[in-house]
DNA sequence: TTGAAAGCGCTAACAA
DNA sequence: TTGTTAGCGCTTTCAA
């Protein structure tokens, strides 16, 4: 007795209806010149009239490929990352394939366990949002052998393709951009410490060292970042260091969160503080006064990781490669 | 001969290294219970050996199950959605559904495609952000059977399982609540105008008529909101009406930006104008002065979809209902 | 241009 | 507790 079918309208039921063998329906939906037009236009009709939607789970079996790319960011509220995945989506659907989404909460082991779940979903390729992973992450990458992009940072040793700019370089141009603008008592303040932020922080160091400036000015922490938390430190670091005449937050909302706690006590920016932020987030450029960044090639990013896993999905050779994206200093009125 | 096979470690690899049949290592993956403890614990150490991971399009083919949940928001880098996808994304993964996310760009077209190729995924059930879709959409979720979750906005007649709040009354609360507060010639600023935008704009006229105020304050513009466009609207409604002591911005970006547009003009909020947002974003806690807004509970919505949702996947009868998850006014110091 | 047969990796139903 | 058999809906291969 065959088992019960889902009811859904199939392949068979098409070609029932039209005539043909449901190989010739096949064909038509993939490669539909190798049919001949008669036959075609029947199928289609017969397609619209049953809403017939096809199998992908099916076909993927079949096939071996699922027609989907898996794309790992730490989360989703981050406005950051939905620039880059923009840009993935963009390239990646104009190309035939479905992105699929997850959000790791910038935990590594989260990312495994996501790594595990889309390989069991059968995605063809990965675009994570970190060059650090798990060993055993690395291992199942390998071993699957798709082609996966590493984006945000940059490393010397990808695991297949790497998309980002060097976050070191980059914080220590915005401290080099303080430091000519004429501040010395330049503060950091940064928050999570994830791995970018911990780049950027050396950036900021290497500014001031070269300088000949003293790099005391820090206040970090652990928790995530948020407006709220930008106000916070502000305020910790003015108690500790009153002398303070700029300070680089390692991000945007930390900036602007500091932005409004100077409000709040009447510290003129750039005039008694300077700030300057990370990211290029649109509320740099809203604020008053609006906030100096550095604005990081987001979009940009994602076309390209885009761009290069289709290359690799449609046949190019695996070769590890590395792309700096670059950056750009935004002075704007916060300093 | 054999298809190429695709290299992959299947349960048969499984079955063949620990001697048994391959329905028992599927079944020991399944229902650990129902086989023997030495058979499991030899199978357990085979799939760690050999880092065995399950296809999961077999499975969904062969079960009729997947154990995904697609969830389709309209916007990924607005932060309203992402409590949303929070409170979804927590209630599905303790139930072991995975959930596929989807970004329509407020589109009911591309609404409309996404359920299309969602249910070729094989999706289990769908979280809408919206009650209005395409008639092809509706009859697509129809036939398909599948529990559907309407969020946001309330409807009389929902597809299936709807989450939400009033937003036509909250508008009206908030318009109320600034007519208390003293304010007379209260302003609406709107953006991107969907459904849920063109209702809370209703429920503020319908306060400024109940109070006898005029209701002709009113600018709107179909581009989609952000922290700039609230600058921009605010000068045009300065501009036409200089008399205007209180707005109502239909979102928190625009009254976000409202307010840096203010303080650009040196503009005293609340004193000369008074500002409210709605959606409660952390932003209107973190400004100077805070924002007066509507908090919307999209956290409990997420989390009360992704339990009804559950609940059906685990045989509950459909049976449409309609969840109010209410509002919360914030008077905060702009107003 | 079309079709028959085999098989992708898994699970459900039934039998032992 | 374990295994046999059949089939999910599709694509690939090969033949006509």
């Amino acid at each position: 007795m065959p088992r019960r079918s889902s009811g859904r309208v199939t392949l068979q039921d098409i070609a029932e209806r039209v005539g043909v063998s449901k190989v010739t329906v096949s064909r038509c939906l993939r490669e539909p010149q190798r049919v001949s037009e008669t036959v075609r236009l029947r199928i289609e009709e017969a397609i619209d009239v049953l809403d017939y939607i096809p199998n992908r789970q099916a076909g993927a079996l079949s096939s071996g490929r699922s027609l989907s790319v898996a794309l790992l960011v730490p989360s989703i509220s981050n406005s950051v990352f939905s620039e880059v995945q923009r840009g993935v989506d963009e390239g990646l659907r104009e190309a035939g394939y479905q992105v699929l989404m997850g959000h790791t909460g910038y935990s590594i082991l989260e990312e495994e366990r996501l790594i595990d779940t889309f390989l069991a979903y059968g995605v063809d390729g990965f675009v994570l949002s970190s060059t650090r992973h798990t060993d055993y992450a690395q291992r199942l990458l390998n071993r699957a052998r798709l082609p996966v992009v590493e984006t945000m940072e940059l490393t010397d040793n990808p695991l297949d393709i790497n998309v980002g700019l060097d976050q070191r370089v980059a914080g220590r141009a915005i401290g080099e951009a303080l430091i000519t603008a004429g501040y010395r008592r330049i503060g950091f303040c940064g928050a999570r410490l994830d791995y970018r932020v911990q780049q950027r922080l050396a950036g900021w160091e290497d500014a001031l060292k070269a300088a000949g400036l003293s790099t005391q000015r820090c206040q970090t922490t652990p928790r995530p970042s948020s407006y709220r938390l930008g106000g916070e430190l502000l305020s910790a670091m003015l108690e500790r260091w009153p002398d303070m005449d700029a300070v680089f937050c390692c991000n945007d909302d930390l900036a602007a969160g500091a932005l409004f706690e100077c409000q709040r006590r009447r510290l003129e920016v750039p005039g008694q503080l300077a700030l300057a932020g990370f990211n290029g987030l649109d509320i740099t450029d809203a604020t008053w006064p609006t906030l100096t960044t550095v604005i990081t090639p987001r979009r940009a990013i994602g076309e390209q990781a885009a761009r290069l896993i289709v290359e690799r999905l449609q046949g190019a050779p695996h070769a590890p490669s590395r792309h700096d994206m670059g950056f750009e200093i935004a002075l704007r009125q916060s300093t």
